[in-house]
Order: C-alpha cells, then structure tokens, then sequence
DNA sequence: AGCATTTAGTTTCATTTGTAACTATATTAG
DNA sequence: CTAATATAGTTACAAATGAAACTAAATGCT
C-alpha cells in the first residue's frame, strides 16, 4: 500500500462515502472555522471578511497593488476593488498611483488601519489558541504539512479530461 | 509544551502569520478544491453543488426530509429548498408527504437520480484517487482523524464573548 | 375545545458574488 | 510611429445567497 489514494481505493472498494470524502470534509469545517471567526470576532469590529483579509495582507506586506492582493489572497478582482474601496472610504488604506505605471495604484494601510489590525490581532490568537487546544503540537505540525502537500498536488491537477 | 496552542504561542509570539494561520489555510485549500471538483466533474452533469450534495446524501441514506439534509449537508434551509425543488423539475427525486405529520415531506431519489449519481461517483472517485496521491496512507489517516478533532472542537467554541 | 407556540418548508427582499463589458494606460509588432 | 494587443482596475448586470416574513400543519397550554 504506497500512499493514500490506494489506500482509499481498498478501503473504500470504489464506493464514495460523503462523510470520509476528504473534499466534503474540508469544505464544511473551513465553513465551520470561518463562521466562527467571522462572527466572533469580525463582525463586532464592522469588518467583512474580503476586508479582513486585506487589512492582515497589507499589515504583513507593507505595500501591494490590487492584483497582488488578489493572488495571495485568494479573492476574485472585483472582490479585491470593492472591499478596497470600502476601506479607503473608511479611512483604513492609502491609493498611490505608480509613477512608472499610471495603471496600477499602491495600497498601504493608514495609522487608522494598523491601528484596528493591532485591535484585531489579539482575539483572532485567542481565537485560535482555543482552537488548537483540541490537538497536540506534532498533530499541529503534521495538518499544516499535510495541507500543504495537498495545495502543492490540487493546483498540479488537470482543469478538465 | 502541552498542545498545538502552547507550540503556536511560542512559535509566533502573538504575532499573527497568515500563511501559517490555519483557517486562511483551511479556507483557501477547501476553495481550491471545491472548485476543482465541481470545475471539472459536477458542470458537465449541469448540476450545482447544493444539487451534488442532495443527490449524494440521498443516495446514501436512501429518504430523508429538507431538514435532515440541512442539517446533515451543512447548508441553510432556503438552500436545500431552492435546489430539491429544482431537482424535483429535473426528475431526479421524487417527494412523499408524511401521513402522520403533513408539514414534512420525504425525499428520495428516483431512478433517474440513482443512475446521474453512479456516472458521477467515479469520476468524483477518480478525482480524489488523483488529490490523494499527493499524501501517504498514514497521512490521509491522521488527517482525518485530527479534522474530526477540530470539528469537535469548533463546535464547542462560544458564539461570543 | 380553543388559543398560543412551535415546526417544516416556501417565498420575498436585500446583499453578496462572479462574469463580462468597459475605461484607461502600457506594451508589442509591423 | 501607429495599430493591435495586453493589463490594472472599475462598473454593470445577472445569479446565488441568507435573513426575515410567511403559510400551513402540529403541539402545548389552560
């Protein structure tokens, strides 16, 4: 038995079961997990979670336009411009058109944007230290390896047969 | 050092790291691959995800109400009605009312579901035979097993505090 | 029995989302 | 140099979504 998909195979005898179909399991506790935050501790501080995810990406980068925001986030353009565009109406990010290309705009965070992340920053940790109670740091290590691993192999699968 | 928590407070220092947060990871991983799949199996049989799912469960546990299916898929009520009814349309499940209790409807799939389930069951088994040849045996396992743990505990966390 | 409350499921409405079209700027090819 | 193409970001439109109101049936309470 080489890996896991034989395994599976054996295991599973070419019948699916939803509730050990891996997909399936993921999606619902990445729902889980969002919720959770989301309405714990985001919603109390007015922020969508396309906002969020922007204000912790500038807070660690410094400096990135909107496609790059997009890229490490995740998050589809129009996402990217409208929730940039809340935020700069809020007063959270800075536009600075590029000089070389007039096309691209450099989005920083404000004082008031750092401020609210370092707000935010402390009850997401709490958060997730709740959280990983339920596991052991080698299981901690372990999941964050094997996540990677499968990110690696999903974005290395073909998009169509 | 005692758990996965204690291992991140030293690791990070309350500093938040998003790329080794785990649900951003667990977030952005469970898109990857509900994208893929229903990218690349789930259009071709023109059905949408909240559709995929119904079908799934109630090819596995043969008749159920909207309310378990819910309950069981995750998904909010208006969801689960909008697609049975759409699925209903199609033909692929037909609808029972109960005898004792009116309000409650049972769903079960017609021969016409069973049959779009098992040309779908093994391109989605293919798929995951291909996902899970990125991860050994032992892996797959204990990752399993450390989601059912952080899906118990996320369901013990308080709402808000 | 009769009225209030709960429950299963549907519908309405406002919000969120993604696709596609669009604007404006930059780059490339002839 | 100019015309075609590509790119960053925004906007318009249509589809998906969830909260709340609603319908109809069942249960609880007095």
């Amino acid at each position: 038995m080489r890996n896991a998909a034989q395994a599976m195979s054996q295991n599973h005898n070419r019948t699916l079961q939803l509730r050990h179909f891996l997909a399936y399991r993921m999606v619902n506790l990445a729902r889980l997990l969002s919720d959770s935050l989301s309405q714990v501790y985001l919603q109390k501080f007015q922020l969508t979670i396309p906002e969020w995810r922007i204000l912790a990406t500038l807070a660690e980068h410094h400096s990135l336009n909107a496609k790059q925001i997009g890229a490490m986030t995740f998050m589809d353009k129009t996402k990217v411009s409208r929730a940039v565009s809340q935020m700069s109406d809020t007063g959270y990010l800075q536009k600075i058109r590029d000089e070389q290309d007039q096309r691209t705009i450099h989005l920083s965070l404000s004082q008031r944007g750092y401020d609210l992340y370092y707000r935010i920053v402390p009850h997401i940790l709490d958060w997730e230290t709740q959280l990983l109670d339920n596991i052991s740091a080698p299981e901690y290590r372990d999941l964050l390896a094997t996540l990677d691993k499968l990110e690696q192999g999903i974005k290395k699968m073909p998009d169509s047969e």
